[in-house]
DNA sequence: ATCCTGACCCAAG
DNA sequence: GCTTGGGCCAGGA
């Protein structure tokens, strides 16, 4: 397979559907969180330029998350959403990043991540 | 087209 | 802290 110029590759793009831009966005959003930091799905989906896709941007790392920084996103205020055994990896993968919990919520405090010009703030 | 679901979010009480 | 209800949206049945 050869190398897409970045011309093809968003002429690919655009013809692509929107639901395979959309998941494109999230998943470069998510792979900018640095390890040690957390982003909400809120703030994943606005960063890609989806502000109400929140939902979504959960429904693709469920999906595919294996091939992704997926333990990176929390729910908002700092909740993990999975539940049962899946919720026990996902913190204690972020712990091994070094990220601390108050309770059982990330300290968002510490590691929220800031996607630089999006998102509040 | 309708109905249901989801690793969501937020304001209320 | 909790629970509830409403809002949001696409994808699958």
């Amino acid at each position: 397979m050869r190398r897409l110029t970045p011309r093809e590759a968003a002429r690919r793009l655009l013809r692509a559907p929107k639901s395979a831009q959309r998941d494109a966005a999230f998943r470069k959003v998510n792979r900018q969180i640095p390890r040690g930091r957390v982003a909400t799905y809120a703030q994943v989906a606005a960063a890609a330029g989806y502000p109400l896709y929140h939902r979504h941007v959960a429904q693709l790392l469920h999906r595919e998350g294996n091939a992704l920084p997926w333990q990176r996103v929390v729910g908002a205020g700092g909740q993990i959403k999975l539940k049962y055994e899946a919720g026990l990896e996902q913190r204690a993968r972020l712990e091994m990043e070094g990220v601390r919990f108050r309770g059982k919520r990330v300290d968002m405090v510490e590691h929220q991540h800031r996607f630089k010009g999006w998102d509040w703030e």
